[in-house]
DNA sequence: GCAATATCTCAATCATCATTGAAACGTAGT
DNA sequence: ACTACGTTTCAATGATGATTGAGATATTGC
């Protein structure tokens, strides 16, 4: 469960004009992910300027790597966004949980997707 | 609909410490809302600093104010958070709306109460 | 092993934001 | 009108973040 310290963080790294277009990018993208490379052309900032912002967004677990040959492959953290999302309405309809946490959940199953054989194919 | 430049402010306003406590607080609180002085002891921030940051939460239109007597009221504004939500999923299911677009909409059905005699009474 | 590609680290500069205290504004009660 | 209360504005300081360029690291193909 993510807590306040997460959260903020999560929340400053998504609040800066080039880190969102590169999660929006990635989140289009899908598990496959993008290369470094490729997303300094899609958000238009340098390379050296583009690794720093992707290691404040893996800090703040909102994106995960893997490397593939000679270039590093980005992809989007769905269980640290639905996290997010999760901890901002957590406190929402308090006193009315019949009414928050089926939206939660459908999009918790929206954008975690562990097992199934179903989204972001 | 939101588009980036909001979504980049709102996002960044709510990556602080205090703000995002604010925020929070009034979620909780519901279209009641707080007053200001109240809001400075649940936060725990000085009357100053807390306008400061009631008036950057207002411009990224995440809150909203009602006078009362001599007291201001804040409140949650449930549309521009649950606007800002579908904004970060908006290209997500791309492929997939039938799996996205019901967890957005119950999503919006839980924080916005227009005219339902529902939610946050 | 060597050259080329892809990406990262480091140090420095510039801009932006958070916080504080003092003073001003509006409102309520007498 | 006057005093008290709640909240905001203003100017200044300190801290944090974004951006840049040069150099370092890792991987591939020859």
């Amino acid at each position: 469960m993510m807590d306040q310290r997460q959260a903020v963080a999560a929340f400053a790294a998504l609040g800066q004009e080039h880190r969102l277009s590169i999660v929006r990018a990635l989140v289009t993208a899908g598990p496959d992910g993008l290369a470094a490379g490729v997303l300094a052309g899609e958000v238009g900032v340098s390379g050296t300027n583009l690794s720093f912002h992707l290691k404040e967004l893996s800090h703040a677990g909102l994106i995960q790597s893997r490397r593939d040959g000679r270039s590093i492959i980005y992809s989007a953290a769905y269980d640290g966004l639905s996290g997010l999302i999760q901890f901002l309405m957590r406190d929402c309809c308090q006193g009315r949980p019949e009414v928050c946490a089926p939206a939660v959940e459908a999009l918790a199953a929206c954008l975690c997707t562990p097992t199934g054989d179903t989204v972001h194919a």
